[in-house]
DNA sequence: CTGTTAGCGCTTTCAC
DNA sequence: GTGAAAGCGCTAACAG
């Protein structure tokens, strides 16, 4: 906490023989000013390096141009995409994103929830459809629209933007039975509600329909990376080497994975496949394309931004707003 | 811009029938209440999921906790790591992180300056020495602690918190020559004046200063990936097949380039050398280690908070902290 | 075209 | 222990 003390419109003003109201007028664009006076005025700001004091704006307006993202990470390779279509979208509209982080702390994203209301965010983009109940309660209350991102599957509070991660599972594990894989496993983080969990279900319950069985499911605390892929995969082989098929709950652990392949002289995809969720750069660079699911992360936070938008331009929006999946057919598998 | 319409103290007061003030009292913490009306208050403002409106009681204290980040890029590997540090920091002391993020676009820059100026930032951290004149301008009439991250050599506006890219350049090349490599070329982002400029001008004086030459140098109009990575070899070859080692402006840029010698059948390091710079997971968990410079990132970030804070506190800050960078002698050089 | 008045929701200061 | 008054810097509404 520091003291602010910086100069007013009401300096500004005397210090050119006007009313305070007349230097808000030119700087607000609204009432008429004569194009003397308005000269004068800005010349004055300028020489002042007057900047204006938005929380007074903003209290006397009731209104603000921040919109509130609660992103889980920004080390995991899809919120910064997701989160430069928010802020493209948010920049055209004349809003600013203020972006908080949570590491996929729930307690995080209550305190930063009631803090962007606080500061009287327009509206509020969060990840997921997991929160706690102060957090749910909170954004219900908050008279602001609200959009959740990433997940379908679920009850929105108001709005959500995402994608079948399902639906996603289903379709990669019937192109890897298609391919003629047989003996799964899933290496992930799925030891919580989030999204991830999602995809990892529908691994499983997409082979138990086909008569198959998920051979060593096995997850960690955190999102996992590269670093991860390479170590579960290890631990994996330890426990057994009856698997020829691998899942992985991202596309950064499937490259960890097929680096450690290659120092292992294993040969994929023919005495491994490899798969991944999300559709990264990465995995599109590597020398055999990695077989995955690509989300559409720039879309969604376009789309998920202009559902904020365009609620609070009065239209009405889709409870749920599903963003197409599509699968790429790598070289991995 | 929305209409926001939230209870206020007043309501919740009047609700329980007590003045304004007193609520005020218990939901600071200072002055005296009793214990049964401290209780019904905090009853009431949990029944009627009361949010304090922060821009008044800011405008009341002419004070925020709100600390300003404006970074580059959330997609160029290191930054978000840096976050992590600044928001690790800033959070022990109560303060929030308000985060922008500017695409390398120095008037978007500007303008999340004075965004953050205009809502009261208690402090700023920035990216690089590299600001439009109005930007240095508004920094500096701030009164508000403002820190400069990533590099070193230039002129701190206040307080600058980095590393010495020209020195890290130099061991990098050193390390290279010393190797056997002798026929070098630079690929990366060297266009403009920010940090990875100095990147590339140590490499070409290093060089330089031993008596070699800098072949084929190129560079990428916005921060380079894996996939540039790739591209900017390949143009490379076309041009020239005469070089022994490329050092690239980033890892990402080197990680794709050795996939692309793998799909080449190009040996690395018996055939060509690669080196990177920052130090990335990705680079460490290749079959073969990139050889590279890793950079502390998120040591940057907390000693960057660190610096904010205790400027705040009043307490002196040195203008330059060097954050030392590490060689990291991998197995593709 | 410009100035005055009132109030946004909160906190500090001073009464009681 | 609690209430009433004043003001933070700005803008809308009304005068002139």
């Amino acid at each position: 906490m520091t003291d602010i003390s910086r100069a007013t419109q009401k300096d500004v003003a005397r210090s050119i023989g006007v009313s305070d109201m007349t230097v808000s007028r030119v700087l607000t664009g609204r009432g008429t000013v004569s194009a003397r006076t308005r000269k004068k005025v800005l010349a004055a700001v300028e020489a002042m390096g007057y900047v204006k004091n938005r929380m007074a704006g903003s209290l006397a307006l009731s209104r603000s141009n921040q919109m509130g993202v609660i992103l889980p990470s920004m080390r995991v390779g899809i919120f910064p995409e997701v989160l430069a279509g928010i802020t493209q979208e948010l920049e055209k509209a004349g809003y600013n994103p203020v972006i908080g982080v949570t590491d996929y702390d729930l307690n995080r994203e209550e305190s930063l929830v009631e803090s962007l209301l606080s500061w009287n965010a327009a509206g509020i983009i969060v990840n997921d459809f997991v929160h706690t109940n102060r957090t749910k309660k909170l954004l219900e209350k908050a008279g602001v629209p609200v959009v959740e991102i990433m997940q379908l599957s679920g009850d929105p509070i108001r709005q959500c933007v995402g994608f079948d991660h399902s639906a996603a599972a289903h379709a990669l594990v019937d192109h890897l039975l298609a391919k003629g894989y047989r003996r799964f496993a899933f290496l992930g983080w799925h030891g919580t509600q989030f999204a991830a969990s999602a995809r990892f279900a529908g691994v499983r319950d997409c082979l138990s329909a086909r008569g198959h069985s998920l051979i060593a499911p096995s997850y960690f605390d955190a999102p996992p990376g590269v670093h991860e892929g390479r170590e579960g995969l290890t631990r994996l082989f330890e426990k057994t080497r009856d698997i020829d098929a691998v899942v992985f709950g991202n596309d950064l652990m499937a490259v960890g994975a097929l680096f450690l392949c290659d120092e292992l002289g294993l040969r994929v995809p023919g005495d491994l496949g490899i798969a991944g969720f999300g559709g990264l750069d990465i995995g599109q660079a590597l020398p055999r394309k990695l077989t995955t699911i690509r989300f559409p992360r720039l879309e969604v936070g376009q789309r998920a931004a202009r559902t904020l938008l365009n609620t609070l331009a009065g239209q009405s929006a889709p409870p749920v707003t599903d963003m197409k999946f599509e699968l790429i057919a790598g070289q991995t598998s």
